[in-house]
DNA sequence: GAATGTACTTGATCTGGATCAAGACCCCCC
DNA sequence: GGGGGGTCTTGATCCAGATCAAGTACATTC
């Protein structure tokens, strides 16, 4: 593992108050690997091997049944998956694949529940983590029951624009058609969405959001901290 | 609290392994409270002062946005709400309200967040707890998210025949109303989704649902354990 | 610069599920 | 036994979103 990978995993959140002794450990059995595009790093079902680190690049969550698919996250650099299923020694319940060309470190399962078991500062991080993700899913259920098509949409924008640092124009992170499914909706009525909120004041063309009204766009959003605030 | 009350919440796989003072103290701080049906116990948006265990009776979680409600989860004794929040101690993302009399032992956050960072048994457990949390709510996503209503409901019916120890005939163990909500459709709906199984190898009267055809059910069902099963 | 491929958009149509409106059933109470 | 208040069911209609089928835009390659 290269110097610089070693400091930027060991600052997460989720290394940064164990030991270095532990800390040493966990990584001497890691792998760094460099990816191409659109390559399958898990499957669902498959046993929990490794806790993966993206490094650079971005790396899709997706799940299938009965021939459909749909996107439940997106990872991107520092971010980790997949926690609960290497903690609790259970299968993958998502698949994973590289959308660019990523940067992974993988932590062999077992060494990571070893550590656990014996690191008290690193299972409150993990606790901490776990927490965190568990909420993240409540909200995305809350989202896709609550809420239309076009309600999503335009609180994904506002989320967005956040994320951007507030300006009024700034750039779609993923394609199209990842983002309709992982919003739930198909490619079409995407494009559909993006136009019914041309009268919400918000123009999008290609990849460039420009927020003409905010005030619209929120009156239609009306989005909620305990929806639309990660952090929350 | 009474001694009965006190070992049955001792027995939990969340508190099983604790050190026997910091359980004391833990109780010593709890609140036990008998419950009429259909009161709101907590609401989303409030801070998480408590920790709750249902000792007895049925409790539904739900959340609401814009006027729109939605059933989030049934918790059934032995069971606690809200584990994460309390860890976080960040504000509720979802309201629970009695649906019979039941009966709560509520249990300070505070202190449970104090005995989790000194305790590392407990934390250990806490970690299980919120790893199996949150493996459920990405397999209740998948589930909305990849099947329709009707196979929603097939599975639903495998499961609790599943729940109910394999028998033909067996009672549907809430509202119909509120089944309809847990599996993100109408009343309406539900009724009519009960009716289609019917050439599936189901029958519904009332609250009792027999299996007629096994095999027909489970070949619209197509259970997998990546959804269907809790423990996996 | 033409050819090809891919994402995206647009329009037409279809369908799952929601909504609206009654009616059936059921339980509890007087 | 006869209300009265629920839940549940049924039918008619409506609507959001999916699907199907072309098209456009834009990049890559030869």
């Amino acid at each position: 593992m290269k110097e610089s990978d070693f400091t930027e995993i060991r600052s997460l959140p989720l290394f940064r108050d164990m030991e270095d002794k532990n800390f040493d450990l966990l990584t001497r059995g890691a792998y760094v690997q460099n990816f191409p595009p659109l390559i399958e790093l898990i499957t669902e079902g498959e046993p929990s091997d490794f806790l993966h680190v993206v490094i650079d690049g971005t790396v899709e969550m997706f799940a299938a049944w009965n021939g459909r698919e749909t996107t439940m996250a997106t990872v991107r650099p520092l971010g980790t998956f997949i926690l609960a299923a290497t903690i609790r020694d259970a299968p993958y319940l998502m698949s994973a694949r590289t959308l660019e060309k990523a940067r992974l470190v993988l932590l062999p399962s077992e060494d990571v529940r070893n550590i656990f078991e014996t690191d008290s500062a690193f299972a409150r991080a993990v606790v901490t983590e776990l927490a965190q993700c568990y909420r993240a899913v409540i909200k995305n259920t809350k989202n896709i029951k609550l809420r239309t098509s076009i309600e999503r949409l335009a609180n994904y924008l506002v989320r967005s624009q956040t994320g951007a640092g507030g300006a009024r124009s700034f750039e779609l992170d993923f394609e199209k058609r990842r983002l309709a499914s992982y919003l739930g909706m198909t490619p079409e009525n995407l494009s559909r969405a993006i136009k019914a909120l041309q009268l919400h004041g918000v123009l999008i063309d290609g990849a460039l959001v420009t927020i003409t009204n905010q005030k619209d766009l929120l009156a239609i959003a009306r989005p909620t901290p305990l929806i639309d605030d990660p952090a929350h």
